[in-house]
DNA sequence: CCGTGCATGTAAGGTGTTACATGATTGA
DNA sequence: TCAATCATGTAACACCTTACATGCACGG
């Protein structure tokens, strides 16, 4: 049981879901391609903690909704309060900035407007997401608490949004550096 | 050539040093164990990137000290100008927050100040390199400018601070949520 | 007509971690 | 005395990406 195994539980936990489906909505967690994910849900399946159901549709492809069972739970809650590893981040740009000074000012301009522009189309998104939390959530989300289902997605929208402000603030401030 | 090649790359265009060396100095940006890296190094000088030379040490063992070649420099200066693939976070508290409330609230918030105190000691590292930066570099900080040594050191600091800052605040912001 | 989305799966190859192997020095 | 640091390397395994495979519907 690795750590996308239980990721895809905690996903499950919240809803039934396609693999495909799963493989979309683990990416801002866990980025993960379908190839990875297909076999261990069956792993999962073998081991009890997911059950499917077949749905044969005549438009799409048919598909297999998985849901989280009774042990896939207890599972997910004993690996929740276990030790947790460290986040892990590999960035390119991060070694290219610490020999940038190889290229010229306009090269290096050029690289940093378009890693600033990577961020400003990731802010849109995470602005759409807390919009669709808002819609999703019956209370304000000011007010959610632990136990509300939306409590996750919201503060973890919350999470990438200020992650994403501070890229935002240092590109502007590595424009100044570099005029 | 893949990422963590250029990476070794990168660090050679500044200094001389041993494979240990370089395997603790690139894990900021590109975390990696020495057994991926001394093999690397071996296809680095084979390929005529890098090369070394034999020093002998008694009290310690023997260390084979790497440098950059010119034909290493212009691949460098190349791959800078490529396109530079996204940045990739994986972190196992986000799925737990996720479905945080599996779990009640204090054992959440046991979760939580464990992981502000781990954002804690690497606010301490980093501050630690920035003071580490000011006493190598000639200039003040402020003024350097992109073909100043320290300058990539001197900006990835800075955005690893802002980044860990953003990550206190919303542990600061989490905790009045799980009161 | 061609690409994209939906939907599942396998195979091969590249990347990354853990463990094995050695051995002197230094500090707790 | 036990662990950590320095210093290199290999082997086995786990993890992740890319490519192969299929096929219908829909929009540009």
């Amino acid at each position: 049981m690795n750590t996308l195994s239980y990721g895809l539980l905690s996903l499950l936990s919240k809803d039934s879901r396609t693999g495909y489906e799963l493989m979309q909505h683990i990416q801002p967690f866990w980025p993960a391609k379908h190839s990875q994910i297909y076999p261990l849900l069956a792993l999962l399946e073998q081991k009890g903690y997911v059950e499917f159901v077949h749905v044969l549709q005549s438009d799409k492809p048919d598909k297999k909704v998985y849901s989280l069972t009774e042990i896939g739970l207890k599972a997910l809650q004993e690996w929740i309060g276990l030790p947790t590893d460290p986040p892990v981040t590999r960035d390119e740009f991060a070694l290219k900035v610490y020999c940038i000074g190889l290229v010229n000012k306009a090269e290096a301009m050029r690289m940093l407007l378009e890693r600033e522009s990577y961020y400003i189309g990731k802010k849109e998104r995470y602005m759409e997401s807390y919009e669709r939390v808002k819609g999703q959530s019956e209370k304000p989300l000011e007010e959610l608490e632990i136990h509300d289902p939306m409590f996750g997605n919201y503060v973890l929208v919350r999470k990438a949004v200020l992650k994403v402000d501070a890229d935002l603030l240092w590109c502007e401030w590595m424009k100044s550096k570099l005029k």
